[in-house]
DNA sequence: TCGACGGATCC
DNA sequence: GCTGATGCG
DNA sequence: GGATCCGTCGATCGCATCAGC
């Protein structure tokens, strides 16, 4: 089974392009030619009222939107697609639970720490899709650019947040996966120029990045969530099934020390022909899961946008 | 990324 | 419809 | 003096939408 993440840059807009560009016609085309099992997309920028047939009833695919819903039609948004035969058990649109429509449940301390009004702002830019495929509940996840400083700390809140969430499905027992677009190059290695990214963000270290920080004590599993909390008082306890230890960034557990792997090109300095790039798609697992993974691939070739997918094969 | 520019260094 | 500006990355 | 290297700085694109004509 083949689970590939791509941030597409506007749904409509990747059947111009290599190398389906001559060939390919229609939006079920791209999709199949992906083969993926289940495919996750963000930067959909897509409304509701604009998901017509071809983006919306895909053959041979279950479609899941969940567009921007503060009013910016052409921003952000995530959509998740199925193949039939393994269909989801349930998908959740958003991760506060607070969006309406069908939920899975496991909230854990989310509501307690956090107040309605912020995790309404934090779940209503149309930014994560939660399914639950039995061996594991998935998360396609864009998370939020860090640009300015106050985009810095409305990242900040929904990392938290969101982590928070997925403490809860793993103090439940369930193994989780986390794919999309994370808008951090982890470590010096995952980006092109870490010299001229400290200097660009006024730092002294690669690491002393706040969103780098977190997404390393994520990956540690000591990012502070609740569930992590009751867990520090328990450090004899063996680890539970689905429970604490971190993630694992799956491509870097198969490709450790491989370099230039890159999924993200600044088109405004056209560095992808140089590859002058970073690498911020991942697809992260919980370490019960690793032994189902067979490899996790950049499928630096696709165009039709400044990512490129990540691929990750189980069985 | 690219180019332009300025300062430091070398012979 | 076309054009230019805007918001976003 | 003249050639070269190195660090810094600034400009650059593409997509979706909307206002105005």
């Amino acid at each position: 089974m083949k689970i590939t993440t791509w941030n597409v840059n506007g749904v409509r807009t990747v059947r111009h392009y290599h190398p389906w560009s001559s060939t390919t016609k229609h939006f079920g085309a791209v999709v199949e030619a992906l083969g993926a099992d289940i495919l996750c997309l963000q930067e959909t920028k897509i409304t509701r009222r604009d998901i017509t047939a071809e983006y919306g009833m895909v053959p041979g695919y279950h479609a899941f939107y969940a567009p921007c819903r503060d009013g910016r039609p052409a921003y952000a948004g995530v959509a998740t697609f199925v193949r039939q035969t393994l269909a989801p058990i349930e998908a959740e649109e958003g991760f506060s639970g607070l969006l309406g429509g069908p939920s899975l449940g496991c909230y854990g301390a989310l509501l307690d720490r956090f107040e309605t009004a912020e995790l309404l702002a934090l779940d209503r830019e149309g930014r994560v899709l939660i399914t639950d495929h039995q061996l594991f509940v998935l998360f396609n996840v864009y998370f939020p650019n860090d640009a300015s400083p106050e985009r810095g700390l409305y990242k900040q809140r929904f990392n938290v947040a969101l982590a928070t969430r997925v403490a809860a499905f793993r103090a439940a027992g369930r193994e989780v996966v986390v794919v999309g677009d994370v808008n951090v190059a982890h470590r010096a290695i995952d980006h092109c120029d870490p010299v001229q990214s400290c200097r660009d963000r006024g730092i002294a270290d690669y690491d002393a990045l706040p969103a780098r920080q977190w997404l390393t004590q994520w990956l540690d599993g000591t990012d502070g969530d609740a569930e992590a909390e009751a867990d520090a008082g328990d450090a004899d306890a063996a680890p539970k099934p689905g429970g604490h230890g971190g993630l694992v960034d799956v491509f870097r557990h198969f490709h450790p020390t491989t370099r230039g792997a890159y999924t993200c090109w600044n088109t405004l300095k056209n560095a992808r022909p140089s590859n002058y790039g970073t690498r911020i798609d991942y697809v992260l697992a919980t370490p019960g899961l690793l032994g189902a993974f067979a490899d996790c691939s950049v499928d630096a070739d696709v165009m039709g946008s400044d990512h490129c997918p990540v691929s990750a094969v189980m069985g």
